[in-house]
DNA sequence: TCAGATTAGGTTGTATACAATTTAATCTTG
DNA sequence: CAAGATTAAATTGTATACAACCTAATCTGA
């Protein structure tokens, strides 16, 4: 056993953040293949999660449900109005805002999406307590 | 209570992997004030961690431990030479080999980087409980 | 009402990430 | 030993992320 050191704290295997940092990289690169079926990458995936929940819903309230800006959200957004999957138009009693839509071809991609989650879900080896366990420690970090 | 739904679990709230992606970006940006100080991004932090702790290691075993590619690190690695944070050296034994070295330069900026784990710790409002059990699942998620 | 403040997106610049390919060095095997 | 396989980095291309700034629209209060 080795004695303690005044820089054991900055050991890579003493952080926190590092396990999170490359577990949701793990996490992600789950689902590139289930997502290459779909033609959607994984944050334009969780863009699509919240489109097809909403309907419709402006740049912004995208922003604060997925954490992330308008210089992620709008080449984001641009891709998938190219895919076909979305629309964009500027609300008419604001023309400040951006309403984003899903077409009829995103709400048909739904259908195909339907099978993702539990593709993922069989990969991960956590049993059902632990995973509401982690749900719950990780929606306190983010201070919900 | 509204009524199951076939696309339930489709829902943003329902994913696990989502909180996982929001949270490590968040705590990332929570080191961003102290990294600032340091002139270190996260990511370049975590390789200086490597170093710290290895001395002198290969970009592909620094690979192995922050799971990264070259991709990532050779640009990165670059950078924090132009810093004189590291040397980047070809191994005599086998010129495939790219040996990175901490410099003095680079040593002296552990002595400032001791104060960034606690700095961090104390915003984070886990016991030490949850953030062994954290830590454990995490460490199961990359198959370790 | 109208000038300054605020707001929503867009743009620019920097820094990851990673797949796919390339290059040079080393290894392996007939 | 020499040709093909393998390996380690580097390079290229695409897609995030986010800070900082810009622009246009809207709001607000004197």
């Amino acid at each position: 056993m080795s004695r303690d050191n005044k820089y054991d704290r900055l050991k890579l295997e003493n952080q926190l953040c590092f396990p999170l940092y490359a577990a949701s990289k793990e996490i992600v690169s789950r689902y590139k293949p289930a997502l290459d079926e779909l033609d959607l990458t994984y944050t334009q995936y969780l863009a699509m999660l919240v489109l097809w929940e909403h309907g419709t819903i402006s740049v912004k309230d995208m922003g604060k449900l997925l954490y992330l800006d308008s210089g992620t959200l709008t080449p984001l957004l641009k891709k998938l109005e190219q895919k076909g999957y979305v629309e964009r138009r500027r609300d008419s009693s604001d023309e400040r805002v951006l309403n984003v839509s899903v077409t009829e071809t995103g709400l048909g991609l739904r259908e195909k999406a339907l099978g993702v989650p539990d593709k993922i879900a069989c990969t991960l080896e956590l049993n059902s307590e632990e995973r509401a366990f982690l749900c719950k420690i990780l929606h306190k970090l983010l201070g919900e």
